[in-house]
DNA sequence: TCGCCGTGCTAATACGTATTAGCATCTATG
DNA sequence: CATAGATGCTAATACGTATTAGCACGGCGA
């Protein structure tokens, strides 16, 4: 083992090259504006002399001094891995990822971050934001306060998903729930269904409720447009609470759920969709196994996680000018789970 | 929009607190040491301050005047995204994320490194490894001029997966191939197998060697062990080869080989482990549906990714003595796809 | 009274780069 | 031959933090 040998500097560089430390960093920079000249010898010398040595510059003091880092943090705003969301999660990395390799920027995932009352906190003692150039945040739900600290501070960031102003309009690369679950509900409505429910999870997050405001209007001129929430383990219930109502289509939020609510109706006897039509509202957001195809949407996650970046970077030069949220379309999936409803008969 | 406020920096914390930057940035480091001594009221005053401006280091700055970042960079030694072979490496990156958040590092992806030759380079004009305390390599085959010149440099890194001394011995956290292929020759000769084939894709990379000299070690005591090349797309082209060798058993290095080898052999109306018994050497690199277990190991990868930041942690700051390589062992599968040969019949 | 020590803090500097004002030197021009 | 302008480079400084030598002050013992 040699002892950590000092890292090469420019001053060194400037040395061996018998030229300044400003002349270094001024050929590194290709710098050829009309008050900078180097003459081409100078130029040549310099550069021969940083190939010989393999000589970087240390970004981090690059970064110190200038402006910017070329890195993009990603802050994840779940649980700590591993957690069943993780898989939910990836493909936005991946188009993050991708969008990220070409226009030449590194990522830094926030790992750090301390989970606090069972949530990341983007603000704490030793919070390193600035690592970055700007950051993307995960997550279902994000903290309202901590969006507001950001918009507060002017710091360059990007939510995935549509989020609410918080102390100011918030830049977000979004799903277009709203138009996605309209489309289904309208589907469902050709399709003969007149009395639907809406079986959702919460009420909080941005996109139960832009789901659960695509169903309201498009289900407006239905003769009955129930909303309702429930959780995968309390199939039997909400299946019951589907029949009483009379309900013939159920448009189910959380996938785990409608894997639950199918398999609920299964084992009455009932068929899907013949006797319940169910469709889902987006991607598993846990592993799920099943072999059916539920009728319903996808989310455009890579494609989300690559414009996420472009928006992010627009905001931090400060190029992207109305064009910080974005909203776009789902694929909808034609599984078997949505058809015409069988003439209604007497069910136990 | 408000124009971009400067910075709160411990200079201003100082103003406000009626002391010196020096002393701002002791109270912060919670220095206690016998020649530094702040008065409680002097302490309790600046982190007020603090508090109240929701002051915190910027960690660049911090990294420049001091020697660590907390920052562990992961190097992906592949070709861009998408490929497909990224589900392959995500197991990797999810126990590195996992270690990473318990030490309290954030991970930095190197996604920024140029491809040449269609591969990615480390070094290369504008290096950023520097960024990052030290450094995580990923990917099947890992120049060795590079790791060469990282040892050279002194550059702190773990490489996942077994590697060959490269000026010096190159910190590794990989997987015990040889021994798990071992354990699965002397299982087929157990079962009465005594012509074994290895189907191999390549010869170059430590991770073929060490599955080849497991082979041959413990095939030794085999009527017949030879070791061949194929590709997914030469199956029948192999399937042929085997048969006319009158092997019973094939070890296939490359999954999809594998799955291809398998579905050759139905085709020819052989059964699968009767005719031929075939075993796998490691997870898909590359997504292959198939509904067969398939008799083989599995790669420890998750563990892999935790023990190799441990081990980087251990290199970066000097602790790791002798631990820097390591080799787990993979658990095997009991898949279908291995059994006892059935009675020797001619063959088509 | 002097020296000594402990206490609490600050001034100065380093880290490695980018930027800018401006100093020499040389050439062209009147 | 004085001067203006172009050319090629450097000195100085900023970025924000960590570290260290050392200053000022008060109390205490001799």
């Amino acid at each position: 083992m040699t002892a950590p040998l000092r890292r090469v500097t420019q001053r060194d560089i400037a040395r061996m090259a018998g030229v300044s430390q400003a002349t270094v960093s001024l050929v590194l920079n290709n710098r050829t504006d009309a008050d900078v000249r180097i003459a081409p010898e100078t130029r040549d010398r310099v550069l021969r002399v940083i190939a010989e040595t393999g000589y970087a510059a240390d970004p981090v003091a690059r970064r110190l001094a200038s402006r910017f880092n070329r890195i993009i943090g990603v802050f994840t705003y779940e649980p700590a891995f591993p957690s069943g969301s993780r898989d939910f999660f990836h493909p936005f990395l991946l188009g993050i990822e991708e969008y990220a390799e070409r226009v030449g920027c590194d990522l830094l995932l926030f790992t750090s971050a301390p989970v606090v009352d069972g949530r990341r906190r983007i603000f704490h003692q030793d919070n390193r934001l600035r690592l970055a150039d700007g950051c993307i945040l995960l997550g279902r739900e994000i903290d309202g306060a901590e969006l507001q600290r950001l918009n507060g501070d002017g710091y360059p960031y990007v939510a995935v998903g549509r989020r609410d102003d918080a102390g100011g309009p918030v830049p977000y690369v979004g799903a277009d729930y709203a138009a996605a679950v309209a489309r289904l509900v309208e589907a469902a409505l050709r399709h003969g269904h007149r009395r639907l429910t809406y079986v959702g999870m919460g009420m909080t997050a941005e996109s139960s409720q832009d789901r659960r405001q695509g169903f309201g209007a498009a289900a407006a001129t239905a003769e009955s447009a129930r909303q309702v929430s429930a959780a995968p383990g309390a199939a039997d219930a909400t299946l019951d609470d589907l029949l009483a109502d009379g309900s013939t289509a159920a448009f189910v939020e959380d996938f785990a759920t409608a894997v639950a609510l199918e398999a609920a109706a299964r084992r009455r006897g009932l068929t899907v969709p013949g006797d319940l039509s169910i469709v889902t509202l987006g991607d598993p957001t846990v592993p799920v196994p099943t072999d059916i195809v539920f009728t319903g949407f996808r989310i455009p996650r890579e494609e989300m996680g690559r414009q996420s970046v472009e928006v992010l970077t627009g905001v931090i030069d400060g190029s992207a000018g109305g064009l910080q949220q974005r909203l776009l379309p789902c694929e909808l999936v034609e599984g078997s789970t949505l058809g015409t409803p069988d003439p209604a008969v007497d069910r136990p």
